[in-house]
DNA sequence: GCCTGTGAAGCTATTCACAGCT
DNA sequence: AGCTGTGAATAGCTTCACAGGC
């Protein structure tokens, strides 16, 4: 028997969200420099991606663009926050004020409006109870309620590898959707949270083995 | 007319290497707990990833194990460092030593024997000719040479956007084979210089939107 | 002429499924 | 019975190529 494709609301791909976030970057520093408007092969340039590949992401938003001038830098823009954003923005939280925990926290600060590092944690007393780049760091112990509290719904984690399982299953009782894990460990989530890693000693590696190949 | 497919030596894909990494990784974690023999299942559940995959990428490296025992963790260990590790080892050079670029420093100082941070290099005449966590930070000016006498093949640009270019090419300019650029721009590097990028923010609003997706 | 929008083709990555071994 | 090794099938992603518009 065959079945009738039935068109579902397609799922859209990571990659694709995370192109668009790009392009949005990209054409917010591009906006008070030359034309209003921005060919799909000048974006792809600055994106470095393909042309078709551009007009491929915009499709999927449904943006359009004439082909007399390209694409609406200010409308692209508003389309893709548009399709991205919650218009009520969004909280995280980020465990582990190590470093990299602070590197992150220090980075966001202020820069995006609808994305706010709204809580740290950590179980280190020297820590715990102290503004750190304007993020107030709570202990590790009163994650679930306090996440739950704030209605945080993104979780990012900068604790060591042995730690890591434990903080995702306490912030995914806290109601956290989707986390963003840089421990290199396969986090297990139930289905429905989000997970995505970045493990960047393995970026490095990876980076040093290509380094030796010639070509 | 129709060419004669010649099997040229096959790339590896860049997915392949990064699991073969986290494999190494998780494998020297659980070589003191249980057997010695682990077999595709279980190491795939420790990745994340499917038996079926584990058992294609340690076929790309041609490494065996027995139906009865699965593999060996050693004998992977070994065969995985013979196919990623420089036996020489390999130098890096990290630029820009602000949170992020001291975050890397500080993980990998000592770590790795086979992959070490040679060199740091900063603009702030605060940072230069400062010894920060084990590692000499020299002035921006002086990259190109620097990374050359020390033979240095793998560049971690962890600046702001706007000079992540010019960074990149005095990388290049000093014989760099490979860079992993935190910075949120597409660099051009000459053929054969191979680029990973790690942007943060693009990983962070990318699961932002996720968070908002129902099941 | 040079652009966009898009079906179709091409490519890459992953999974299936099973023969063969122990 | 349960594993590995692997050809074949599938799924997912990117590019091609061209109709249609200015």
């Amino acid at each position: 028997m065959i079945s009738t494709k039935i068109k579902v609301a397609t799922p859209i791909p990571t990659r694709v969200v995370g192109r668009l976030c790009l392009y949005r970057r990209l054409l917010i520093r591009s906006l008070h420099e030359g034309t209003a408007h921005i060919y799909s092969h000048e974006l792809a340039g600055l994106a470095g991606a393909s042309a078709a590949q551009v007009r491929r992401d915009l499709m999927t938003i449904g943006f359009e663009g004439s082909p007399k001038r390209g694409y609406s830098k200010q409308g692209l823009i508003d389309s893709i926050g548009h399709f991205l954003d919650d218009p009520q923005g969004q909280r995280l939280a980020l465990v582990g004020v190590g470093l990299l925990g602070r590197s992150i926290i220090n980075y966001f600060v202020g820069k995006r409006p609808n994305l706010t590092i709204a809580a740290a944690f950590d179980i280190d007393p020297q820590r715990v109870n102290r503004v750190i780049h304007g993020c107030h760091c709570h202990p590790v112990d009163e994650l679930a309620p306090i996440v739950r509290a704030q209605g945080i719904s993104v979780g990012i984690i900068t604790v060591p590898a042995g730690v890591a399982q434990n903080i995702a299953d306490r912030l995914v009782e806290g109601g956290v959707r989707s986390i963003v894990n840089f421990a290199p460990v396969a986090l297990r989530v139930p289905d429905g949270v989000y997970v995505q890693d970045i493990d960047i000693t393995t970026t490095l590696e990876t980076a040093a083995f290509f380094a030796r190949r010639q070509d």
